[in-house]
DNA sequence: TGACTGTGGGTTTTT
DNA sequence: CCCACAGTCA
């Protein structure tokens, strides 16, 4: 078999390790999803049916390019493996058993936004001051708690959570917390974790035994980037995979060094707990690069050693070197952005590089702008990941919420976003007795508009009549006519494609287009929608207006289509994760910002940082840059910030700064020298030891610092800060939650610094 | 009911 | 700086 030809030895043997359970580890561009495609070819080339194999993936991107990969070798039959995200492979699961667990098989799902807004609404009805109570944050603390199986009852009896929330002052997160789920269980809804949780519930709970039909269809398992599964997905893996005479068929891929959503609650353990829980594991480890130079490999070698948790590899590469990793400082960020497209058209002119081989990674999506800003000037097309999908936009998800209610009118928020808009006189008062109404008598808001008890008057009774006959006229064309005319309809009905084709303005007119481009998607969808086939009865529905409905919310804007054209790429380092290009900039270097800062507060934070920072060095293939500004506008201010420490851990071999406005005219007040210039001058023999000193406090702290309140920092005063030692305030200014404080440091090469005082910590001497 | 204004608050990463 | 929301006015 030619395909196995194209496989090294060690790579070959975990393809070929068919039976019992195999553990891959696999370093940055190391063949892995090579391996993985080789292997599920290699499982259908030797007999096993397509929809025997099922491989989960974290992207419904990766997913699709696998099975293109795996067609490439076997042909369509390709197409019928079950491969997708966790996410939509268990919302298909839940779509086929869902009335075993109370729920209709039209349920919806609740992206973040709409998970958001019921919390939000919850916190309103408690009465519960929403500056404490912020529904986003409350909204990730479920979710980690969904992730850990703590069920409200279970959080209520946790002593620990419980005395968090006091000592947070906001004790009834518990309280809201069920509300939710009950919430959510009327509305026939379910969240991104539910599509876990409520799957880890049926597999438990095991009405009919509908756990052992899955365990016996799949009889092989994948799943991709393993490190970044969490507790609640190794829960539900084990139970398909481990049971009386199981042949433990499981295999999965992934590499410590790239774990990057422990803030997900992903956990590192998995891998540990894998060979602890199938003690027949093979484990395979890939560790030459095919993708990378030696510069590269070397530097992301190098990075990663700082972290001391880590499974023991080495990566190596026997690719040669053309070019050092560049470095660029820049005095601000503007001059970054100016200074990463003009390399960028040096490189595409000088090296013939397509704009698909170029890729500016960042931190956080928020610095795309000036790049962009850059980009345009230069007349370079790109395109932006990681920013609002086409599915969250506002005049889709109107339009979107009139569907979901004609398939499932139990959804309470996509009845509060349809019952009034386009307006037809039922007013936010209406609305929120009806949510009252369902909550007293747990019905839901749909049932409540027929509720005698309802207190409203006569001409919202009857608007909400017409509301509702209209709903009930959709629903019951839901169950025989086509998906597509039904929409079309809808669209034309509730009023939405009037409001639109009056506003003739440029965004009114995209907002119509974007309208008719989810009919357009729907007709594609249930026509020619390919259900994975096999012998059992999983996959009957699978093209309906429901699951249309379920499968665009798991959707992002990285897995929307249109990408034949040919652009620079912008992303999150997080987003880059799984790709590679020729060239990369990984720019926004700066301490607090690359890492960041809210990560140096957690602990173990700063090694995720590193890993990230591993991952976006590892994804270039040939041109590494690497970027920072000493000024940079934050909160609205420009902040000063010193070089990322992530720099000082490559050694200065690899290095180039590279010249321009900005060194030339740098000021030299920058603490520490550019590292390219630091090791060559070896100032620092090692950069372990210097990173370590950098992590020790540079002044003497004494033990009962204590932070002083914000009143107490007024001009004149003299504090200590835990960096920069002891300091005079010069002045004080900005509004009274965002202060920022000018202070002289007394063994500081600066002359003064502006310090954010909400972020800093000083004490008044 | 809708559009406008001011204010206040938040900005890590995502299925 | 930018966004979302609340409150105000027409």
């Amino acid at each position: 078999m030619s395909y196995l030809d194209e496989l090294n030895p060690v790579q070959r043997a975990a393809v070929t390790t068919t039976e019992g359970p195999v553990l891959v580890i696999a370093g940055p561009g190391s063949g892995k999803t090579r391996v993985l495609t080789y292997r599920i070819a290699h499982l259908l080339e030797s007999g096993v049916a397509p929809w025997e194999i099922l491989t989960l993936t974290f992207t419904n991107k990766s997913a699709r390019e696998m099975k293109d990969r795996i067609e490439k070798v076997v042909g369509p039959r390709a197409q019928q493996v079950w491969a997708g995200t966790f996410h939509s492979i268990f919302a298909r699961i839940l779509r086929t058993e869902a009335s075993k667990i109370g729920y209709p098989s039209s349920f919806s799902i609740y992206d973040t936004d709409d998970t958001t807004s019921v919390l939000r609404a919850i916190i309103k009805e408690m009465n519960l001051d929403p500056n404490a109570y912020n529904a986003s944050a409350i909204r990730s603390r479920i979710s980690l708690c969904k992730s850990n199986l703590i069920s409200p009852k279970a959080y209520r009896e946790n002593t620990e959570m419980m005395t968090q929330d006091r000592a947070a002052r906001r004790p009834y997160v518990v309280d809201i917390y069920e509300k939710y789920v009950a919430r959510c269980q009327r509305s026939g809804a379910m969240d991104f974790d539910d599509l876990l949780f409520q799957l880890y519930r049926l597999f438990r709970d095991n009405p009919d035994k509908v756990l052992e039909k899955y365990q016996k269809k799949f009889r092989y398992i994948h799943v991709d980037e393993f490190q970044d599964t969490n507790f609640l997905q190794y829960a539900i893996l084990r139970r398909l995979v481990k049971y009386e005479g199981s042949p433990e068929n499981v295999f999965v891929v992934g590499d410590d060094a790239q774990s990057i959503y422990a803030f997900r609650g992903a956990t590192i353990d998995n891998i540990l707990d894998f060979e602890k829980d199938y003690p027949n594991l093979k484990t395979f480890k890939l560790e030459q690069n095919y993708r990378s130079t030696h510069h590269i490999v070397s530097a992301a070698n190098e990075v990663i050693s700082f972290n001391r948790r880590q499974l023991n590899k080495t990566i190596w590469t026997d690719k040669e070197d053309r070019h050092k990793i560049k470095l660029i400082k820049c005095v601000t960020d503007d001059e970054e952005g100016r200074r990463v497209a003009d390399l960028i058209l040096e490189q595409k002119h000088r090296y013939h590089l397509p704009n698909s081989e170029i890729a500016i990674l960042y931190r956080t999506n928020s610095q795309s702008r000036k790049f962009e800003e850059h980009l345009r000037r230069l007349n370079l097309p790109y395109r932006v990941f990681g920013g609002m999908s086409f599915y969250q936009r506002k005049e889709v998800k109107d339009f979107v919420a009139y569907l979901r209610l004609a398939v499932n009118p139990s959804d309470e928020e996509a009845l509060r976003r349809a019952i009034n808009f386009p307006a037809r006189g039922i007013s936010d008062a209406t609305v929120d007795k009806l949510s009252a109404l369902a909550d007293a008598s747990n019905s839901t808001m749909w049932e409540a508009m027929l509720d005698p008890r309802l207190d409203v008057t006569d001409r919202a009774k009857k608007s909400m009549a017409t509301f509702r006959n209209m709903v009930q006229d959709w629903q019951k064309r839901a169950a025989t006519e086509s998906a597509y005319r039904l929409a079309a309809d809808i669209l034309k009905k509730s009023g939405l494609l009037d409001l639109l084709k009056g506003d003739t303005s440029p965004e009114g007119i995209g907002r119509l287009e974007n309208v008719n481009a989810v009919l357009d998607a729907i007709s594609e969808f249930t026509d020619s929608a390919a259900a994975p086939a096999g012998p059992e009865t999983v996959t009957a529905t699978d093209n309906s207006l429901a699951a249309y409905l379920q499968t665009i919310t798991l959707l992002t804007d990285a897995d929307e289509k249109n990408d034949s054209n040919d652009h620079i790429t912008l992303m999150s380092v997080h987003s880059a994760k799984g790709l590679e290009f020729k060239s990369i900039f990984v720019t926004g270097l700066e301490e607090n910002l690359f890492p960041s800062y809210m990560a140096l507060e957690e602990p173990n934070g700063l090694d995720e940082e590193r890993r990230l920072f591993y991952v976006a060095i590892t994804r270039a293939k040939e041109f590494l840059t690497l970027s920072f500004a000493q000024n940079r506008y934050r909160f609205g201010q420009i902040r000063v910030s010193e070089p990322s420490r992530f720099l000082d851990e490559i050694g200065g071999q690899h290095y180039e700064l590279l010249g321009g406005i900005g060194s030339a005219r740098s000021t030299g007040t920058m603490q520490r020298e550019a590292p390219a210039r630091a090791s060559v001058s070896g100032n620092f023999t090692n950069p372990r030891q210097r990173a370590l000193q950098k992590s020790a406090a540079p002044v003497a702290i004494p033990a009962d610092f204590k932070a002083s309140p914000l009143e107490d920092i007024v001009p004149g005063a003299r504090v200590l800060h835990l960096k920069f030692g002891e300091g005079k305030i010069l002045s004080v200014e900005g509004p009274k939650d965002n202060k920022v404080a000018t202070i002289q440091f007394k063994n500081d090469d600066m002359p003064e610094r502006r310090i954010v005082l909400k972020f800093a910590k000083l004490q008044v001497l």
